[in-house]
DNA sequence: GCGAAAGTTGACGGGGCGTCACGAATGGGG
DNA sequence: CCCCATTCGTGACGCCCCGTCAACTTTCGC
């Protein structure tokens, strides 16, 4: 007992821990009430009262409602991104690498949302993708990368690789909201048709692309 | 002036007349202020003010500022309604609508964006597009059709018409996006670009489709 | 332990929202 | 031509939410 320093268990003060603390209850009860109410109709107030502290603490954390939704979406983001680099690391050539891009879009679509779909829930399908967000705006210029670095150079010939790019993000974008909307929700199927229509859509640019049937 | 009917050069009533141009007044007004301000940050009043209308006046109107951008992004869904309808005429095959269809949507965007993309405006290139209305939705099922009339019985084989409709809107989309924010705007190399890509791709689902290079 | 710094609280002024009672304009009927 | 029912415009009002801030509590460094 005659330790003068504070507490071993405890690698932070208490300062920083409460910090941290509120600020996770500021996001998960926000989570929550954006799911019930939707995100326009929810106030500050709204999302303050599922939580056990005052109206003026939520300005120390966030700016505004907005502010939370947007945090929300980027903690999103930053889960896709790991699922992204892995894909990345495992990709052996261009094929690959969109087959396996695609399957971890969507399923991580899916995983996202696996809540509102259990339980058919009316509002917010899609929390943290859609909305273009610059940590989202980051992820597509990663893919960009990726798939430049695919390129050999006699592919590349004319070939806008941020009309690419944007094709690529469009289709999972589109079908994977559309995919949502499915039951039963058929990342398989989704992943087939992507990767499929992509691969030999690039061919038509002259890229060597060996699509497997 | 003996006649007791009302004055034939007006074909409706004073009534009818100054609440379309009530209506007008307002949406012109909107579609100014949410330019400069951006959507989120303008009030109704902000809307009104710029009017000779009293603030009450617009609750008959509209039921709020969103329900008068709604109006404006159907206003413009409307607009893109007949060019679409002229592309699905004058198609002859399946590449002729796709290279058309794309090109109409792209000259489209360009010429809704113009005022914007000339003085370099910070808010809101895309009004009207990209918003989930449900009246773009049924652009949207309009596509799906067009797009499922093109597929003979020996191509279909198992291909989802939904799919197909939503990785073609999803180009259509993001490419549009990417395309406003380039200068000079680059209608043709967008519309070559998302055609070659669709129409080959198809393929890949045993469709035949000749492209031309 | 003690003083300073950091954090929390809830009440307050400000402002936008949507409504409503009132008055003006309109147009059909006599 | 006039009158009255109906429709529409008006702006003040009450409501609620916002973001702030001075007072209070908790934590930290010494």
């Amino acid at each position: 007992m005659g330790n003068s320093v504070t507490n071993q268990s405890a690698s932070e003060g208490k300062r920083a821990l409460s910090k941290a603390a509120n600020r996770q209850a500021i996001l998960e009860a926000a989570r929550g009430v954006f799911a019930r109410l939707g995100v326009d109709s929810t106030t500050v107030r709204d999302i303050i009262r599922e939580t056990d502290l005052a109206a003026g603490t939520f300005y120390n954390y966030f700016k505004s409602k907005d502010d939370v939704f947007e945090a929300l979406a980027n903690e999103s983001t930053t889960r896709f991104r790991p699922r992204l680099a892995e894909v990345r690391a495992k990709a052996t050539d261009f094929e690959s690498y969109i087959r396996a891009a695609y399957r971890a879009y969507f399923e991580f679509l899916r995983d996202e949302n696996i809540a509102a779909i259990e339980s058919g829930a009316p509002h917010m399908a899609l929390i943290g993708v859609r909305i273009d967000t610059p940590e989202m705006q980051s992820v597509v210029e990663e893919i960009r990368a990726d798939l430049e670095s695919h390129f050999s150079p006699g592919d590349t010939q004319g070939v806008d690789t941020e009309y690419v790019t944007a094709a690529a993000v469009g289709i999972a974008r589109e079908m994977g909201d559309y995919m949502l909307k499915r039951r039963p929700v058929d990342v398989d199927g989704a992943t087939e048709f992507a990767s499929g229509l992509f691969l030999t859509g690039m061919e038509s640019f002259g890229m060597r692309v060996r699509t497997t049937p």
